[in-house]
This record gives structure tokens, C-alpha cells and sequence, in this order.
DNA sequence: TATAATTATGCTCAAATTGAGTATAAATAG
DNA sequence: CTATTTATACTCAATTTGAGCATAATTATA
């Protein structure tokens, strides 16, 4: 048994792999990710922005991760935390680049997180973008978002009368009938709107100035990044239910509700204030500062993670309760 | 903000990717994992066995799963359940094939289930090998794992001396004082072993007979061929217990303790009897199939899994309970 | 200065889930 | 016929979860 090729001059090409990395953020409680607008102000029929990335050198790199956080590094002048691979893109006619010799471009995907916040904004033409101006239909934090009532249920019905192989799929990913809404399918649902013709992607990475707005609301990003950005956000909720990596997102100090409202802004849901509280204590992560921070009402103690334990150790138990759909008091 | 190069004679050579699939079924209430041993029998020389993998070529298949699927197809005969992208391995000095021209070779890892047991085991060199047989720390079913409390934690515990930064990762990933052995860190205590120079794989790829056994028991594979299939297994414990995987590797009927052995082979550990038969019921996967299997004692029940959903919904309480180092009745 | 509004934190309580059994049923082996 | 084996049903306490009420400590404002 074994792979063998009939053709070896694809093989003696060789493939140029590209690095695409989904740097996050919270600022005002908000997921932010950084995005790179090439022609910004040029134009009025500039192309979306793209995720940063560039080739990978092996010569100059043992790892990948390496290579990751030192660009970054070198470049957005950011000490990353966790970093994680999300997946490897290949897939042709997905808007993978190809170069003037005809070789193929691989892309990596990764995940970056950082808690450096106040890192030059307007020094390139990089800039911080909510994540969800890319997936609005991910945002359940002030209600069902409205678009996929309004827009992407509706066309989703109407293209499964075209396709009802796709109809058990469509259900799973977007909690249809009595199925429940999971916020880590992230990627599936982005799938099925690319699939279905919902997604403006296919108009991308041609320089058109406005799509045929036929499409569902939501940014869009060259090549095949905002598919790689809809694994990261994927990952990321799922990661942060068991694995301590918001602590990457906040700063040294930060309050109860601080934290929450990251773990909200992640997971684009509201979660109950108090049963939040109960579980992160219980987790024994957090340790108290004895200071406060004032603000409007009753001052919120400040905590800090407790030392030595931000390694990849489970967070048992952050398996957080939501109460999806309706912002609670 | 962006990544440049200031060598590009990196990117001109381009890079091969291999595809490397750990292949898995179970059988006899073993999780298998099929490998190919190329010399077999030829010389007492030979080296150690290896995963099957072969080139992706992007002009030939659409996407790396197609790869897999097509070729999995042709050379082995099986039509395969799931199949997921794990891990693309760059790392340099790790075992990643380097050609003769010098081109570096990146690989990408793939799980691949299949329920298909009967197919040619002795058709060509490739066989099916008991996975526990390259992980033996891994297989808490039968108590605590001999290898581990005998040769590894005092060997790490000598490695940790001259290495204190380790400690802490060591100390999570072995499940060492208060803390609990998380079944799905495999990758991360593979990692580890190998760092601690207790595996054997820096002599896999060169045809030295036998190792100097100064490591830790468990066979070698070929070139990074072991980590790939360790992340297999951390990849294929931890969706064990969100998502209905484990149906790709059962037969079309089955008994409920046939299932309760397949997600002990998965996981390594023993389960609650009982308790594993009331979270399959709840979790509405099974339909009874009105017949019975005749043993030992009495007669079980057959099922099989409910259609139309075997798609990626979620499975919600596959959370198993084990009763871990022990054999329960 | 008193009072309303706001935010943080403490506590309760029922429902659901989990962990660990006991009890019983239906077959085979001797 | 009896012991053994395996399957299945049921129980029960401990824990976890989901939801809410109650109270505390501030600021804003009348």
C-alpha cells in the first residue's frame, strides 16, 4: 500500500506555502483582529483587506510557530501568547494564490492572541477590526442577530430546495427545528454560506469596487482568509471552554466582569453574571490583587492569573452558562 | 505590518508536502493503526515501520481530504468514515524528510476512521498494529501503565533536575501530584519523552539494527511519523467526547458493550458499565435493531446507529465517566 | 444631604447530571 | 441443576448547573 504518483511533474514544481495568521484581541470588550487594507485611500475600488501573512522559510525558521512570533514580533512589534495552527488550505479554486509561475501557494492558517492593546494603530495600513464585522450572524450578544432572521435563513431555505443533500448539515450548523445553536460551528456555518452563494468572497480577490449585494451582510477578506478567520473564532470558542487561553487576552490585572465580558465577546453570547463568578472561582485561576477599580457603581476587585499555572493545564470547568440570545441582568 | 523576506531564494526552491494518514480501526476491541514496514523480513536491519503517505498534488486532486480519501481508496480498498486534517509538521532537524535536491518536505498529518476490519492485511507490507503497541504509557485499562511508574516518571524526575523549566508542563501532562491524568495530552507527553531523549526516534530514520535502549518501551515509526500519530490519538480521544466519531469505527450493528470496549480502546481507560449504557441511551444515537448477539452469558442486544445522523452533530454527554486504573466490573 | 441608579458580590434552591453502586434477567458451562 | 457469565434495570447520594433573590458599596443627582 502506498501513495503513488502518476504524474511527478507536479512534483519536482514544488509549492510555496503562505503563512495567513488571525492576530486577536479584546479591546472594549470587544474581539478584535488585525487586518491589513493594502490600498487604503487609493481608490474607491480598492480590495478588501487581507489577513498579514508571507511565506514560509524553512531555512530561516525551525518551526512554524517560530516563524509566527517572530514576524509578528518584527513586525507588529507583539509578544504573542498562545499561538496555535488551525489548519492547512489547499484547496484549489478557493482562492488560494496563485503565483505568475503557476505554483501553487499552501496556506497555513494560525491563531495568535495577545493582550497588548495600545500597539501602533495608524502606523501602516494594518488596523484592528471587530470580528464580527466579518460573521455578524456569530453575534447572539444582543438577541438573534438580525441578519440571519431576516436574511440567511430565508435564502438558506430557499437554496436547500436546490440542494436538500445539504439539508441535515444546514440543520446541525445552524440549530434549526429543535436542534440548539453551537457557537463553535463557526467554520461549518461559513461553509454553507460559501457553498450556498451567500458569501461575497467570490468576488474578492477581482477588483470589483462593490460586490452584487446579494449576499449576507459581513466584511470580506482576500483569498481564503476569511475562511481561515471563521477556523480561528471556531477554535478559539471551543479552545477557551477547556483550555485557560483567555487568560492571553487579558491584561496583568482585570476584574471579574472584565473577564466576562472577553468570554462573552468570544463566544458572542451573554452568560449569567453569578454562575460565571461561581466557575471562575472554582477554577482556582484567579488570585486577588486586594485592589479596586472604580468605575460607575460598587468598585470590582482586581485580580491577576494565578503565577505559574498559564501553561496549557485544563480549565475544568469553564464550560460557561449562557443565557444565549437575550442580554440578562 | 508585514511579512517580508529578505532572502528570497527560499521561496524559488519551493517545498514538498507529504501527506502522511494514520490510518485507524478497531478490531477485536483494539484500536489499530495501519503501517507499513517496507523491509520487511529483509535484513535484521530493517528500519522501523512508517505511516503511509505519499505527495499531495494539487494539479491532481482538488483539496488535501480528496487526497486522502482517493488514495486510501485505490491502495487499500476502504472507504473511510471521518477524515480530519491534524497537523502540518515543519519543524527542521525533526525528521522531516529532506530530498536529494535539498528540498524540504512539510507534512501534513491526517486521521482517517474506517469500520472496514476485513480488508488484505498481508497483501503487501502494510499491517494493522495495536496503537498502544507505540504508546504503551497510553493504556491505563489495565491499572497504571507498568512503563510509567516504572521507567518514565523516574526518568523525567532525573531529566527534570538538569531541566526546572520543564516542571510545570511535566507536571500537566503526566498528571503528576494533585493533578489528573488528562488522557488527551498524548501529543504533549510524547513531546516531552522525545525532548527527554527516552524515545527512540532519533535513530528511527537511520538504519542503525537496534537502538541503544536507553529510552522508554514502544515501537518506532519512520521519520515524525510517531508524533503524527500521537496527535491522531490525543485528536481522536478529545472529539471522542463531542462529536459521534466513534460510529465510523463500529460495524453497522453492534452491542453496547462492543461500543463501551471500542471508547475504551479510544481513550485507554475503563468505563462504568451502567453509566456508559444510560449516556448512549440518552444521547438518542442508537436504534435498536431487534436482535441479538449470542456469547457468553446473556444475550445482547444489537443496535445500530440512528440514520440520517451521522452527520457532525453534536454529541452532548459522550462525556464519559471512567473509572481510570482500574478494571470495573 | 438624601435618594436613585448602578455595579459588585453573596447566597439560595430546585433541576439535572454524575459517580458508584445493588438487584435482577437470561443465557452458557460443567 | 448449579455456578458462572454477561446484560440490563434501577437506586441513591453527591455534585453541578441554571436561575434567581438579596445585599453591599459606590456614583449621579435632586
Amino acid at each position: 500500500m502506498e501513495y503513488t504518483s502518476d504524474s511527478s511533474s507536479d512534483i519536482a514544481n514544488g509549492l510555496l506555502i503562505d503563512i495567513s495568521t488571525a492576530i486577536m484581541r479584546v479591546s472594549d470588550n470587544e474581539l478584535q483582529c488585525r487586518v491589513i487594507d493594502d490600498d487604503k485611500g487609493a481608490r474607491d475600488a480598492s480590495p478588501p483587506p487581507r489577513l498579514p501573512f508571507g511565506p514560509f522559510m524553512p531555512n530561516q525558521h525551525r518551526t512554524m510557530e517560530i516563524s509566527v512570533r517572530q514576524w509578528v514580533r518584527e513586525q507588529v512589534g507583539v509578544d504573542l501568547g498562545h499561538v496555535e495552527q488551525l489548519y492547512t488550505f489547499a484547496d484549489q479554486g478557493r482562492h488560494i494564490r496563485d503565483t505568475a509561475k503557476d505554483q501553487h501557494v499552501v496556506s497555513v492558517g494560525y491563531l495568535a492572541l495577545t493582550n497588548q492593546v495600545d500597539i501602533g494603530d495608524a502606523r501602516d495600513k494594518s488596523m484592528w477590526r471587530n470580528i464580527y464585522d466579518f460573521f455578524p450572524w456569530e453575534d447572539w450578544r444582543h438577541g438573534t442577530p438580525a441578519c440571519l432572521a431576516q436574511l440567511i435563513i430565508p435564502a438558506l431555505e430557499t437554496w436547500l430546495a436546490d440542494n436538500p443533500d445539504a439539508a441535515e448539515r444546514v440543520r446541525v450548523a445552524f440549530g434549526m427545528d429543535e436542534l440548539q445553536w453551537d457557537e463553535e460551528f463557526v467554520l461549518e456555518r461559513y461553509e454553507i454560506l460559501y457553498e450556498a452563494g451567500l458569501i461575497d468572497e467570490t468576488f474578492a480577490d477581482r477588483r470589483i469596487a462593490e460586490p452584487p449585494h446579494h449576499g449576507v451582510p459581513g466584511a470580506s477578506l482576500q483569498l481564503d482568509h476569511r475562511r481561515i478567520l471563521a477556523t480561528a473564532l471556531g477554535r478559539l470558542r471551543g479552545k477557551f471552554k477547556y483550555r485557560p487561553v483567555i487568560f492571553d487576552l487579558m491584561r496583568a490585572q482585570f476584574t471579574l466582569t472584565g473577564l466576562q465580558k472577553t468570554a462573552e465577546a468570544i463566544l458572542g453570547v451573554c452568560l449569567h453574571k453569578q454562575n460565571f463568578r461561581r466557575m471562575v472561582e472554582k477554577s482556582n485561576f484567579l488570585v486577588s490583587t486586594g485592589k479596586t477599580e472604580k468605575a460607575r457603581g460598587r468598585p470590582a476587585e482586581l485580580f491577576r492569573f494565578r503565577h505559574g499555572q498559564r501553561a496549557d493545564r485544563p480549565l475544568s470547568g469553564l464550560r460557561v452558562s449562557s443565557s444565549r440570545g437575550r442580554a440578562r441582568r
